[in-house]
DNA sequence: GCCTCATCTTGACAGTCGTCAAGGTTTTCT
DNA sequence: AGAAAACCTTGACGACTGTCAAGATGAGGC
């Protein structure tokens, strides 16, 4: 009756790939229960399907450390197992195959990152002021997570070689534009002059100086933050149409 | 006396691993040999270097093609041989390793790649016949190359990872930025107009418009082309200083 | 307390990987 | 022509891969 304990993949439920056993998807094929127990099994089984995915989430931010270490063309299950407190067994049954794993990994890698600088967007009472906190938060995050950064951007080639990759990345790509978006045009807005650039545009300026700039950090040059810092800073004043 | 024909590294020489044999190497060591039996075994040893170096580049040539449809993750040697018209052993004939292939095929990528626009800069007359020849270039060799470029960002993102692939990357990188300079440094000269950024800077901004056009292009999106193509146009006013 | 099911470990499978050695074939030199 | 060296093929090795099944372990409902 019951699959024997393995994850699979839900056809109607992208995300989290619904819940610890089919339990879920098994209510609706079920004939003649009670109002109570119904609802009781409802509560129970929520509450298995919060642990599922509380499960998955801490080991796709496990897999997260040895992705950012090794890339995804060094990282094995194994590896990614070995890094985290459980044995390779468990990546089969939480995630229904790699690609399955990588996305929850791509996923969470996004709710860490998306919202940034909705913070100094949020406070800053004056262009100059966002401009130079953004331009700070910028050089401190190359530094700071350098190794997360470079594996976004290897995730991104790889959908370009991986149509299983295509939507996920894509729908990440547009939140980080939109979230540049955010700021430019807040800056804008402070600076009291239209942006001189769409969306697009503005959000593949940032992110050609920002993957230089690691490409410089991460072969060594201990000044790549600083100086992403200062372009940064020049160039926001170019992206609004001065009067 | 002599290796039975493997490839190996040369400490002095980072290029083309050396001839076949170590011939070259071995001349050093002899001892009182006639100056025409010496310029006969150079010619000799000249030749045999050549066709060596011939068929490195001819297999290299053809590894370009399987890592352009498959990326650095998922291409290995024997898929490599079994698209060339050789056995998967000469590839350790020709090549100590697969770091050795990997960055002789980078190396033969900018051969290609890197003087692509040369011909535009030399003989535009005006600054709006150099952008927009520029961005049609562009335009195009994303439409006709797209794996190619694709494969570049992959191993530009490896390099970040394997620190065997950094110094050939950086190398390639920087004469990449020095090909949009060109560009830029002539068209700002056409326009009569100082340039507005610092060449990483203009090399970033193109670098991220193309990287970004090269993903919505792979993911299906027919108009990523000709949106670049427009970008491009409207964007390189703004790299020269208007009066 | 038992019983059930979710969870996790262990071990194994069929492949594939990079690498290398032995030997056959072709070219080149004398 | 014969010898030597260069070139290429074949087959194998140990290690590693993703996937999966069988069973141990533990917690929760009755």
């Amino acid at each position: 009756m019951t699959i024997h304990g393995r994850a699979y993949r839900l056809g109607s439920d992208p995300q989290a790939a619904g819940g610890p056993r089919q339990l879920p998807a098994r209510q609706t094929e079920e004939f003649a229960v009670t109002q109570v127990a119904q609802s009781n099994r409802d509560r129970i089984s929520r509450r298995q399907v919060d642990k599922f995915a509380e499960r998955r989430a801490q080991l796709a931010d496990s897999a997260l450390l040895t992705l950012s270490e090794l890339g995804y063309a060094r990282t094995s299950l194994r590896e990614i197992a070995q890094n985290s407190e459980f044995s390779h067994g468990v990546l089969h049954y939480y995630f229904t195959d790699k690609v399955d794993l990588i996305m929850a990994c791509v996923r969470q890698y996004k709710a860490h990152c998306v919202t940034r600088y909705d913070q100094i967007v949020a406070t800053s009472r004056t262009a100059d002021e966002l401009k130079l906190e953004f331009a700070a938060g910028l050089a401190n995050t190359l530094r700071e997570d350098a190794a997360m950064h470079r594996l976004w951007y290897d995730l991104r080639t790889q959908s370009m070689f991986e149509p299983s990759f295509q939507a996920d990345v894509a729908e990440i790509d547009q939140s980080l534009e939109r979230m540049i978006w955010r700021i430019v045009s807040q800056f804008a807005e402070l600076a009291g002059a239209p942006p001189a650039v769409p969306p697009d545009v503005a959000y593949a300026i940032f992110d050609g100086l920002f993957q230089q700039s690691l490409l410089k950090h991460l072969s060594g040059n201990s000044e790549a933050g600083s100086e992403l810092q200062a372009q940064v800073e020049q160039l926001m004043d170019k992206l609004v149409l001065s009067s």
